[in-house]
DNA sequence: CACGAATAGATAGTGCAGCTATCGATATCA
DNA sequence: TGATATCGATAGCTGCACTATCTATTCGTG
């Protein structure tokens, strides 16, 4: 097909599906001349892969054009993919030396040693998670770290879930894929799942106290 | 303290401050005369949490103005101002009315169901997991249907903590503050403490299987 | 009480991200 | 053969979150 129907079948405007063909995002099709190009179901399955980790995912094009690469790679194992697709979509956050940062860093440290998780130093999830407790400890709310105990139970159970789910899938490609979107879509899942949960234990509580 | 001390102690600069009480994310302080004002302890520590909810929490200062003015509104009964928070942190999606979103639709309606969630049909929540669901599907990916009951779990148990706690507080305010952060700060929590626990998963799967 | 630094409020400008518009040289198709 | 589509390049647009500058005050220290 061309580039009209790709954008028909897609819903992406020609000239965004150009842009993306600039930004490395999307392959370039098959030439048939100086001018014109083919294009294939390939195509259009890692258009929807590009909106869908732009649009619900939230990831900026170049988060996106990384995670694209480490599928792409040769030999691309599990364990490596998701760790470079964890790395692209979370936002790196400078660390700080007050005294609320530090504490906050024994609080996190305390809790992977506690639940014996074997987690690089490198992660910048580590410094993510950091900063949150810092912030709420900042603000006056120590709730949040009572509450990362739970926090870490249920991630620890969903995490399993999701690497059970992925080892029913047959062939590596389709795990890789099935992973990197689990990690794309897995936390505005989560979040907006956690928002219905919200309200109705608000209104449980409301109903209760009545 | 003067607007420049203001500065000093919360690290926002002078012109941004500025923006901000412009933006009416900050209430401005009391006039000692045309050209200057005093402010306290009150505006630091919204200035924080303006920073908390901007930086940590990702809102936009549109989300943020509609989250303060819910925790300002006079009679804020902690129910009414969760769901003004959720409302402003989720972003709005529009239905469709293919095959895929009626699909997923009905999953979504009947993980609710199952439940037993009251949860009103208004809540943008409930748009976001259907978006979510259908993209998935259009991704030939329904790993995520499968895990949807685990995400329902995992938020269900924290949503149960998050009142929990919220209900050890004493005074409404307090309540509601926490309330809020707990929705603000928590969904970046729960994204980065994820990642830890699947590197953690994904680490041992790999050992596992040597 | 003089004078340099700070402040309030207004208006305009900056930088970045993610597109969008236009153009000229081809290519396709009714 | 002429209307429409495509390619690649370059420039422009929009929205957002600031940031800079300016004027008329006011503070605060010598």
């Amino acid at each position: 097909m061309r580039i009209g129907e790709l954008s028909r079948l897609s819903g992406v405007t020609v000239p965004t599906i150009k842009y993306y063909l600039r930004e490395g995002l999307l392959p370039s099709g098959e030439r048939t001349s100086p001018n014109q190009a083919q294009y294939g179901e390939v195509h259009l399955q890692r258009l929807k892969l590009v909106r869908a980790m732009l649009d619900v995912g939230k990831l900026s094009v170049t988060a996106a054009r990384e995670v694209l690469a480490a599928i792409d790679s040769p030999g691309s194992a599990l364990h490596g993919v998701l760790g470079v697709a964890q790395s692209a979509i979370t936002p790196r956050v400078a660390a700080s030396d007050d005294d609320n940062w530090k504490a906050a860093e024994d609080l996190v440290t305390g809790l992977v040693a506690e639940k014996g998780w074997h987690v690089k130093p490198t992660n910048p999830a580590w410094q993510a998670v950091i900063q949150i407790m810092a912030t709420s400890r900042d603000l006056g709310q120590d709730d949040l770290a009572a509450l990362l105990g739970d926090y870490a139970d249920a991630a620890e159970r969903l995490a399993a879930a999701e690497l059970a789910a992925i080892g029913r899938r047959s062939d590596v490609d389709s795990q890789v894929e099935s992973a990197v979107l689990g990690t794309v879509l897995g936390d505005p899942l989560m979040a907006a799942v956690r928002q219905l949960a919200r309200e109705d234990a608000s209104y449980r509580s409301m109903v209760g106290e009545a």
